[in-house]
DNA sequence: TATTGTTATACTCTATAACTATA
DNA sequence: TATAGTTATAGAGTATAACAATA
């Protein structure tokens, strides 16, 4: 049997699972693709419906997002076009919120039903594994995971 | 309070994972870019590097990126451009095997070395969480993950 | 005829830089 | 002058389709 140093193996071991990582994310990603094309939105479009939950700052969804502000403004261009959201100006008239239209909460529902009900996260965990696996991302992007929800 | 059915909170928590995923992922790309651009790599290429364990046929290779076989010519060439491997024919004469050379190994350990330094899988995990991670990760890729390696 | 790799091309996603309007 | 959004553009990453060589 070859013998590995801890270090190595622990190096093989983050390669490893950062390899799966983007797998499953790109898993994610085309299954989303698949899941969109019917109501043809493209995914980055599907991916900003998908978080906007309340009205919201463009420069805000880009931070939610990671992306550069510059690339919301295409993004809101065809969301807008499609009926989904519309620009609503802030109290500061620089600021631009993005709020679903009720057609556009139509849509983000049945996307999201239709997500789920293939997404592997929904399908192939139980509950606690589920949780297990939103402790060990947020622990991966340095977010201090609170011990426990109150009952 | 809000009461959600049980279901609606399981999409939410399923979008909430999908999310997280991707944004790990994307970290994951963003590092592997940062690391090897001292080293003049397209990310694809490291990539392929990093997964060229022992000679492979580019069309096995492929199949583990998740990449069309088309792509893997255009990586194949920038390896071997650099140096960083050989195309070797297989027995069968129109297989070609994608070999790392030992400039290439250099390169490749150096770029996992670099990598680890930084990946959150290796920095923020200790090893409990890591086999947890790797256990979760199968099986969201659909691999059963047999109970327990032999001690 | 089916399979491997190659070529040419086109498409999607995202960032950068320079700009306008408001603060 | 700093900040929000916009425009135009460029680049990376990846797929599709038609092809040549070998089986």
């Amino acid at each position: 049997m070859v013998r590995m140093s801890d270090r190595e193996a622990r190096l093989v071991d983050s390669r490893h699972l950062t390899q799966m990582l983007i797998e499953v994310a790109e898993h994610a990603k085309s299954d989303l693709a698949e899941v969109v094309a019917p109501f043809d939105l493209p995914v980055p479009v599907a991916r900003a419906l998908l978080v906007l939950a309340e009205p919201t700052p463009m420069r805000e969804l880009a931070a939610q997002l990671n992306w550069d502000p510059s690339y919301i403004t295409g993004i809101a261009d065809q969301l807008e076009d499609r009926g989904l959201v519309v620009r609503v100006p802030g109290k500061d008239r620089r600021i631009k919120l993005l709020e679903v239209t009720a057609g556009g909460r139509a849509i983000r529902d049945q996307v999201a039903d239709a997500l789920m009900r293939r997404a592997p996260t929904a399908q192939r965990l139980d509950d606690t594994e589920r949780v297990q696996l939103a402790h060990l991302l947020e622990r991966l992007l340095g977010r201090h995971p609170s011990a426990d929800p109150a009952p």
